[in-house]
DNA sequence: ATTATCTATAGATCTATAGATAATGC
DNA sequence: ATTATCTATAGATCTATAGATAATGC
């Protein structure tokens, strides 16, 4: 079944919709490329006509999800140039991150996963979170830029370290309390 | 060869011990049977005279070590009753957290793979932070009881926020910015 | 101390699965 | 792109045996 080049364009983003998806919910390991293409609606061995290797996959995909964070932060601080902090921490510390986790961040599902690795994997998502910093450091409060770095970094370790634990615990008044207490603590009007 | 009843327990012992490096270290599906048996200086086949499979070998694996996460935040906090958040996050957020992941905090390494489960070892670990939050809960700043369950929830969150961050950029400067920045953040000395 | 029994381990093997390749078809 | 196939790997099982333990005897 030959296929038009457009609907092999088409077959190629679905293939890696499908495994952004399936990939932050069951980790890199978790999931085969046969789980992948039969989701995509297609069968095991078409995969290697658009990826010469699951790792090149996960790479791409890395790239895309990651991207699509950057610019999801940018949208929501462009979206409200007055409180863009507080927009952000909203859509961000909420519980359709911590219930979808198959649809939202890629660091708060596959970090660690990450980190053990070496190579470009690692690599893109070591900068993605770099750029998260310098996003941050924009829209944080502080005297200095030095004290906007710092505090950019705690926020974003304390953003993503929230919903991770918040997934983490069986107990939804748990969970609760870890968002709604980091939320409120990171909340710029109320203090520090 | 059989093997003194001793030696048996001692083999089983050193089979926990290393599992729980490794799989630190590898994740749980990172690292195989035939790769712990190795380790342990056993063969693959001894193994099920030890463990009914290996699911039961991590959730074992998972019980010891979060018992001693535990238990290590309790001697850190009993070794120092005039200042016990302070050296309990100097001997967390640190350096040797970092670049230990076989040797440190399993919730620092292997939370978000077991998040993804189901099952006993879920269980074991949101137990496991259940109780981390209450041990802060005692020695965390606040005026009511409310106000320090609160502040033990963000405090947990950041401290294993900012390790797993700092594991994540290969870039050591900023690394260290996630280190240093949030333990002066937490240091109920400095503000808050 | 001897003999019989028991059992933990080694090593081989089985089965399922996963990534990848090759042949075929349109 | 499909379908069949290949190869490697991983969890698990099986069998034989070294050698520990238990029962017996002096």
């Amino acid at each position: 079944m030959r296929v038009s080049r457009e609907k092999f364009a088409e077959n190629r983003e679905k293939i890696l919709s499908v495994a952004g998806v399936l990939f932050r919910e069951n980790g890199f390991d978790g999931v085969g490329v046969a789980d992948i293409m039969k989701a995509a609606g297609l069968t095991h061995g078409g995969f290697y006509g658009h990826f010469s290797s699951k790792d090149e996959l996960a790479l791409e995909v890395s790239r895309k999800l990651i991207d699509r964070v950057e610019e999801r932060w940018k949208e929501h601080i462009a979206s409200s140039p007055d409180r863009p902090l507080e927009t952000l921490l909203d859509h961000y510390i909420h519980w359709r991150t911590v219930d979808d986790p198959g649809g939202s961040c890629v660091f708060a599902t596959l970090i660690q996963e990450v980190s053990r690795s070496r190579g470009a994997v690692r690599a893109v998502f070591s900068d993605g979170l770099s750029v998260l910093v310098d996003t941050l450091a924009d829209i944080v409060p502080g005297d200095s830029e030095e004290e906007r770095r710092a505090n950019a970094a705690t926020t974003l370790s304390s953003m993503m370290g929230a919903v991770i634990l918040a997934r983490a615990v069986e107990d939804r008044g748990l969970a609760e309390q870890f968002l709604v207490t980091m939320r409120r603590q990171l909340d710029p009007g109320s203090q520090r």
